[in-house]
DNA sequence: CCAAAAGTGTTCCGTCTACACCCATGG
DNA sequence: CCATGGGTGTAGACGGAACACTTTTGG
């Protein structure tokens, strides 16, 4: 019994995935997603949770139950059965010094190699799940750090859709929810003239209930 | 290692869910979903498979699966990881004597009574994901026999969006579909007038791929 | 002074919603 | 003949999509 994470993360206008090369037999050296087994004194997510603590160095992060798979011959080895979890991090909060102790390293995911067994499958399912969450939950903001811009925002909603979107209708929209909310500071590394930053109120939001795109 | 079926039906209007007595310790007597262990030499979904058509006679069924559920005390007695699966059935194709075989009954979903363990848990589970998927999914056919009424129909979706549907704004938006036809049979059973009969086509469905309610 | 990103409203069109009456028939 | 469920169209409101120019400033 395994838990494998599928690990998002955004940058550079694009989203990413981590994966690393396999230390173990069987499949050794191959492209896989991290993971680890449940032990006998843990639930399934924390699990999931210790294992990303491990490769991240994060205690908290977004967490969610992908599905279980179970097919007989899905590790040529021994059976197992493996919970997948999909997280999503900010990446600037990562430790780059983890990424080559595991042996990790960020793709995109229009560059993603075969992986694995069944691991392809499992980014595939998390890609569907976040697609069809991230119109209906506030779940992008996991994904970047905690002042951004709107047009960071944007481009992550652009990047996981895969389709973009009009600039004055996605910051109308924007301005509607209450608990998006615009701060006194200004960013200046990516623009010459400034953008304002904006913070996701967490507290706001648990009140207010609807929330689409 | 075990499979939890949560096993919804239709009928008399309202949705509909399969539960038993529970037949061993810990817990017996108390009222469950239907389950079994995984064999060493099946894939998960395929144990699914088996216990429902051990449960139902039915060999091929809408099937889906809910998530694992791997608390460390989620069973009393040892630690046991079950993966639930929510299949759709339609009621009348159910043989009758298997209810009292097995020990289950049909359950309005506002009269189920507290479920052993987290199996409520898994109710609420599989009841969310149909409500978001059956307005993209055509799932709602798997509830009914291959030929249904246009109310019938209605009353599926009412039943498990939980709110009332407009008649006239209902019947336009499925005219739309080509893939639900018309056939020149007429239901007498329920209308004096007769009701014209529908029914759902696979692979017309299958060349069209949008869906909206 | 110019390149580069930020910021800002209005119009149009299509979609969803609300709504009420006639039809056919079995009992 | 009447009670019961089946079947049909339209108008008005609302929300989403398309669309272009001005502002600021670092280099």
């Amino acid at each position: 019994m395994s838990v494998d994470c599928i690990v998002f993360g955004f940058d550079e206008g694009k989203l990413k995935l981590l994966i690393g090369r396999r230390q173990m037999d069987p499949g050794r050296g191959e492209w896989s997603l991290y993971g680890g087994f449940v032990r006998d004194d843990e639930g399934l997510e924390e699990a999931a949770h210790r294992t990303l603590q491990e490769l991240t160095g994060l205690k908290k992060m977004y967490l969610k139950q992908v599905g279980a798979f179970g097919a007989i011959d899905r590790d040529p080895g021994e059976r197992v059965i493996t919970v997948a979890y999909c997280a999503l991090i900010n990446v600037k909060d990562y430790d780059s010094r983890l990424l080559e102790e595991h042996q990790v390293k960020w793709v995109s995911l229009d560059e993603m190699p075969t992986l694995y067994s069944d691991h392809s499958e499992m980014v595939r399912k998390a890609l569907n799940l976040l697609r069809r969450r991230i119109a209906t939950e506030p779940l992008s903001f996991n994904l970047l750090p905690d002042l951004f811009t709107l047009t960071q925002l944007q481009k992550v909603y652009e990047a996981i859709l895969g389709s973009e979107i009009d600039k004055r209708n996605f910051r109308k929209r924007i301005k509607a929810f209450d608990f998006i909310e615009k701060t006194e500071l200004i960013d200046k590394l990516t623009s010459k003239r400034g953008a304002a930053l904006y913070r996701f109120n967490k507290k706001a939001y648990g009140a207010d209930t609807t929330f689409k795109l």
